[in-house]
DNA sequence: GCTTGACTCTGTAGTCACTCAAGGGTTTCT
DNA sequence: AGAAACCCTTGAGTGACTACAGAGTCAAGC
């Protein structure tokens, strides 16, 4: 098949595609006499494998790690237990975070009930001082904004799920 | 004072303030004979509104419109108000993405009790089927990975504070 | 006056995981 | 044959920084 048949099969786009293959995540693949890619199933499912993980917000990286134990399938999958487990790590880390946010950020916000101007607003005057206590730690999981590239990235799933 | 001093106060980066005055966020500062930045009291106070933001997950466009409200003390403080329930949506929401993922995270993580040979292991297979369900929405607040600047930044405010 | 060292300047490139667009070539349908 | 749909490569852009190179400035000590 194709790269626009994968990238439908896959729900992703082709671009994803050709950068997954650029960054080695997936093999390069045949040519057509016209120089297009030609993908088979074991692509197929590679692709589903890296969306998946994808899916569960690994970095390539940590994909890359998996990958390799989907390759050797003699070796000891201990590796793999680890790498979950810390990944689960990074996700719990990333929530408490934003839980103490949130309550920082509803803490913020009753300081202004209701609408008044801005020089009495009490939600500016708490940003003024540093209420800041924790501070990021070492947890790799975004923050409160996604990219501009995982933005259009969700968009692009409801429009295939949808 | 120079750049650097401001940078201990506010426990920032050098660079990070030059890119904020690039960026329009921090007013351009008078220069000395030697051409070095020199700050007053009012750029303090301003950098330590942007940090207490940041410190919130608020982007650098969020920020810009709180800092308008500052400067504007007669005008309406509703727009505020709006902008903080709106960022608090988008912590919420990205709380329970990360929720979600947790679950499926720790789902996928009984699927080897303990480590075998990675052909028959169960995290292997369950990443082959396509697990994921909901997928990101439009939230803005970052993944469980924080960007290499991010997690850059975590060190630096720890270097600082401890 | 000279050196050392800490500090600062500008400008450029790198991070992550994509996304988009320009400017072409290929295949398929009518 | 012509048009539409698909594909190719290359290069640049996203957010919020960080890092580095190569140069200039300043205070202290000798
Ligand atoms: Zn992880
Ligand atoms: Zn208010
Ligand atoms: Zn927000
Ligand atoms: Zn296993």
């Amino acid at each position: 098949m194709k790269i626009g048949e994968l990238a439908r099969l896959a729900g992703t786009n082709v671009e994803t595609i050709r950068y997954y293959e650029r960054d080695g995540l997936l093999p390069v693949p045949a040519r057509s006499e016209g120089n297009y890619r030609i993908y088979g199933e074991p692509h197929v499912q590679r692709l589903f494998f890296i969306r998946s993980c994808r899916g569960l917000d690994m970095t390539l990286d940590e994909i890359r790690v998996l990958l390799h134990f989907k390759e050797s399938p003699q070796e000891n999958c201990a590796d793999v237990n680890r790498l979950l487990d810390r990944h689960i790590g990074h996700v719990a880390q990333r929530m408490q975070e934003l839980q103490e946010l949130e309550r920082q950020l509803k803490d913020l916000r009753e300081r202004c009930g209701e609408a008044r101007d801005a020089a009495h607003c009490g939600i500016l005057d708490g940003l003024s001082q540093a209420i800041v206590s924790g501070g990021k730690t070492a947890s790799h999981v975004l923050g409160s904004h996604g990219h501009a590239a995982n933005r259009r990235l969700a968009k692009g799933y409801q429009g295939n799920q949808g």
